[in-house]
DNA sequence: TACCTTTGACCGCGC
DNA sequence: TGCGCGGTCAAAGGT
């Protein structure tokens, strides 16, 4: 049991310490092995993500390639990370922001499973990252095949595992940043990419920002009149180091078209960090759409397992979104997700898989209508108060190469399906992760980390194994 | 052909 | 008052 759900659950391994370049080498040593291409940059660019040539364009793949990388660096660097993880361990100064550990090893079934998603990739890559969530539902999109089959296994383990377990706050950032990340939700019909939040986002302009390694995307809801914005900061990999909303919705979410979720949960979302799978139709939608064109960065973000910050300025997370809403209306939420809620989860991706992705997420347009049903991410806001029930089982798992103890589950409001809390075995490590079961798919789960790991991932059973290769290229499809 | 992304330049705010 | 930075605009290019 333990192994599979290790499995099913790693797919994000959270991460000691922050990347920096050397750890981020360290780290893309590690999954040059496994990954193919995700992380080849890193450190020794990241002076030139500082400097961009303005006078010039490059192409699309070098400019991005160099933000990308450079961005990366720089997250490992540690601006953008330390920022991150400053916050993390800062609430105070700046809105509470959840890391995710990205998770770093898989089981073979995952790994094999995600491979096909492609989001993998950047969990290794983001090992450094302190918090990873999961956002492997993107990736599922493209894996459908694949991951239909496995993804119902692990979402059959994971469920197990969600179901009894559940947790609270955590999951909401998580699921909120999922829903940022564009990638992950894929464009959405319109042309706009829906988000993993199930709203519609146009890039209107990207730069990068003293002080953060990353380059940050601006957004802007695509909904008539919608005043909602989101800043995206992407780590190398293309995961999100932090989203940040401002203003509130003033329309309900666009309702993508369903098709997907069936189609998505066949596909069997990959579980956040965790591995768990999220099948959820937002998320899958989402990932379709993505796949189509922007899968790459989904998967990246998750496979890069960075630590998304997902902050939210006034009310951003509208009311109408079950997720964000009920934590986030407070006021800045900072979350982790990783990609898969938000479309970040796509940007960043696209700082993976590079380029290729991004063009894509036009294509998006066929595919990603499906994106509501992506709402379980949404779902997977609630997190409320359910009292926690303390599980007598406590049960380690490893899926993300951490050892993880479950201390309790709950249901948590906006969601029928029971979150459960696992808590790193680590000595003195506070990291923390919640696994909650988004949709009626069994696979579909979304894990959520809090915290950084102050020590090495202990164990790398046959669980772990990272392989960016794992990640399947997308192809870009034109349509 | 249309739409979207990219990115340099401009504007406004804060220090 | 000037400088720096963040945020936004809009043209160019690509798909």
């Amino acid at each position: 049991m333990e192994i599979k759900e290790a499995e099913r659950v790693v797919i994000a391994k959270p991460v000691a310490s922050r990347p920096t370049c050397s750890n981020f080498r360290s780290f893309s040593e590690l999954l040059e092995g496994s990954i193919n291409g995700s992380p080849p940059n890193v450190c020794s660019e990241t002076t030139v993500a500082a400097i961009r040539p303005k006078t010039v364009r490059f192409k699309p793949m070098v400019s991005r390639a160099p933000a990308a990388s450079v961005s990366s660096q720089a997250d490992l660097s540690g601006t953008a990370l330390f920022s991150s993880s400053d916050k993390v361990s800062n609430p105070d100064s700046k809105p509470p922001v959840i890391y995710k550990p990205q998770a770093k090893f898989v089981s073979k079934t995952t790994v094999s499973l995600l491979a096909n998603m492609g989001n993998f990739d950047v969990s290794h890559q983001q090992q450094s990252l302190p918090l990873v969530e999961a956002r492997v539902q993107s990736i599922i999109q493209d894996k459908h095949n694949f991951t239909s089959q496995i993804t119902s296994k692990f979402s059959q383990n994971i469920q197990s595992h969600a179901q009894t377990d559940e947790t609270t706050e955590p999951s909401r950032l998580t699921s909120q940043i999922q829903e940022e990340d564009p990638k992950n939700l894929s464009a959405a019909s319109n042309g706009d990419r829906p988000s993993y939040d199930g709203y519609n986002w146009r890039k209107y302009g990207q730069k990068q920002v003293k002080g953060s390694e990353y380059p940050r995307s601006y957004y802007k809801c695509t909904h008539p009149n919608c005043p909602v914005k989101k800043k995206v900061e992407r780590s190398l990999a293309g995961q999100i180091a932090e989203i940040v909303y401002k203003g509130e919705h003033n329309h309900s979410k666009p309702q993508p078209p369903k098709r997907n979720s069936s189609g998505m949960q066949g596909l069997g979302i990959v579980s956040d960090g965790n591995g768990q799978d999220m099948s959820t139709p937002l998320w899958n939608n989402h990932l379709n759409d993505r796949n189509e064109g922007s899968e790459g960065r989904v998967e990246d973000q998750n496979e890069t397992g960075l630590p998304v910050h997902s902050t939210y300025q006034g009310k951003a997370p509208p009311s109408h979104d079950p997720v964000g809403i009920g934590s986030i209306n407070a006021g800045v939420i900072t979350s982790d997700n990783s990609c898969g809620l938000s479309g970040e989860c796509d940007e960043g991706s696209k700082g993976m898989d590079g380029d290729d992705d991004e063009p894509k997420a036009k294509r998006r347009k066929n595919d990603n209508q499906s994106n509501e049903a992506g709402i379980s991410g949404e779902g997977a806001q609630a997190q409320e108060p359910c009292p926690l029930v303390q599980s007598s089982n406590e049960t380690e798992i490893v899926g993300d190469g951490f050892r993880w103890r479950k201390y309790g589950q709950k249901v948590v409001k906006g969601n029928p399906y029971p979150r459960s809390y696992y808590r790193c075995t680590g000595l003195k490590c506070n990291v923390r992760k919640y696994v909650e079961r988004v949709s009626d798919d069994p696979g579909a789960f979304i894990t959520t980390y809090e915290g950084k790991h102050n020590h090495e991932m202990p164990v790398r059973g046959t669980n772990s194994v990272s392989e960016p290769n794992s990640r399947v290229p997308t192809t870009r499809s034109k349509a």
